[in-house]
DNA sequence: TTCATCGATACTTCTACGGTATCGCTCAAG
DNA sequence: CTTGAGCGATACCGTAGAAGTATCGATGAA
């Protein structure tokens, strides 16, 4: 399954074994050993390139949620010894700088409550949370709709809100009352940002590269980019930054998620604290 | 995983090996081997009997789920497979005898939609829908809370009803116009029927052993048991039995259900012909 | 036409999983 | 109190299957 994952992302045999860590010829014939057991072609092979069929294209995508279900039993059984062992404690996770008001009254309010135990904190890069609550290393997420994707998790909305551009104080583009996306696409003075991607590597564009939200904010303030961030975020920007709402961008809805068969009842207290704020 | 299951599920190394196929020895090994591997003691073995330690229940549980998970992988990977070969069809799991006519309407109106597959409908057992769900083999399912489980499922709900108890002509429970749960407990001359577990077998007791819903009807107009049913199985009754509302039964919600991730066109159009009866 | 690239195949090595025999502990019956 | 049956753990052995090395065959670019 893991041999699969890494030839279908890479789309190259000898690329994915040295990924895995293996020679090529296991990998050859581990796969095809898969095809003939599944009884159906996953890859065509024309010698020169490797594509997805229709079936390996859905294990693709099933063998993801399996794998990630796998390590997720494992994770939770160890959390779960821990905190027979010791104390108890679960583990939040939320993108870094987004919500953060809203998490610090949670989790002031969840402290409050009677029987509740410790929480962890994970700040995560975008789209993070899911993977790790899939995996099994986080009990609990906050998540934004539309961005993270939320099938297969329990959730429960935390609050709405619009999104505002975060633009160099004194840019011609801070003049303007409010924004529409298509006015921060292509801003010849002001590129986008770039992040690195899961393997740590960044895309190559003109944008400057960052690593964390404060960072970005400084580049903002430099005038060396701008950068979109939640209606809340607003009050944490100080004076070298101007923020101006964008009327047209997707309403953004952050909720608290959690995996569907969770009996941890911090959990579950967790989430009733965050639904009656 | 499958062998922590078995011997989690029999609480015997023995009897857990033999319904694996293998001889105890290698079983023992492979669970302290796990436990090794977690770092966490799954099971409290006593010599004389084995208990599930806290972590032990935490990956009883997680490990069916990511069992399931890899079945669902599998099996869905052979469907697709045939799907792009030949014909495409989509299979749907019912509870067998229950809302029958809503699922009538429902093939009806898809089958009359543009672009509609072949739907196999499977008939199931009590609570058999949620595991041919997760495990790939259907997928999408009619289920009724609360009796099934929903969790991890995506969801819409269909109708909500009553429950009606189905007594034999003549009995002297029929002079009510309504009856409560208490009134149809250990009724000495019509004790409740007994259904055959996973295994087959049939749990002891004083009721007669059912197969089928046909059947039970049977039993019931030859006065030998009591069922329940919902509201919207009264047409199907005759004029041997006779139903008598049940005022205190929970409201059953029925609704259409189907895997968090599922891609598959022809269940969302499936859904959205249900939602729209 | 040649050569580099890339996946498949042939053959060997070794790990690891399963089977048999047996031990040690515990509880119940006599 | 003794003995034996039940049950899980340990010791040891054999084999199946997975990984490594060497090489082949096909394809496309120079």
């Amino acid at each position: 399954m893991h041999y699969f994952i890494a030839v279908a992302e890479e789309l190259h045999f000898g690329r994915a074994a040295q990924r895995l860590g293996i020679a090529q010829p296991p990998l050859s014939r581990a796969i095809s050993q898969l095809e003939r057991r599944l009884g159906a072609a996953l890859l065509q092979r024309t010698s020169r390139s490797v594509t997805l069929t229709e079936a390996g294209t859905v294990l693709l995508h099933e063998g993801r949620v399996a794998l990630d279900a796998v390590e997720a039993a494992e994770h939770r059984t160890r959390r779960a010894a821990l905190a027979a062992a010791g104390e108890p404690s679960i583990v939040l996770a939320t993108k870094a700088g987004a919500s953060s008001q809203i998490l610090a009254k949670l989790l002031h309010a969840y402290a409050a409550e009677p029987g509740s135990v410790r929480v962890d904190v994970m700040l995560c890069g975008p789209g993070e949370q899911v993977r790790l609550l899939r995996s099994g290393r986080a009990d609990v997420a906050i998540l934004h709709q539309p961005f993270d994707d939320t099938a297969g998790f329990d959730t429960e909305e935390l609050l709405t809100e619009g999104q505002i551009a975060v633009l160099p104080a004194g840019h011609t583009l801070t003049t303007s009352e409010d924004l529409r996306l298509d006015d921060l696409t292509d801003v010849p003075d002001l590129p986008a940002p770039r992040w690195p991607g899961p393997d740590g590597t960044y895309a190559a564009g003109p944008g400057p590269e960052a690593q964390s939200h404060t960072q970005l904010l400084q580049l903002v303030a430099l005038g060396r980019t701008l950068m979109t961030v939640l209606d809340s975020c607003r009050p944490q920007l100080g004076d070298d930054v101007v923020a101006v709402p964008i009327v047209d961008a997707p309403a953004v809805t952050t909720v608290i998620a959690w995996p569907p068969h969770s009996r941890i009842r911090a959990v579950a207290d967790l989430v009733r604290t965050a639904v009656s704020l």
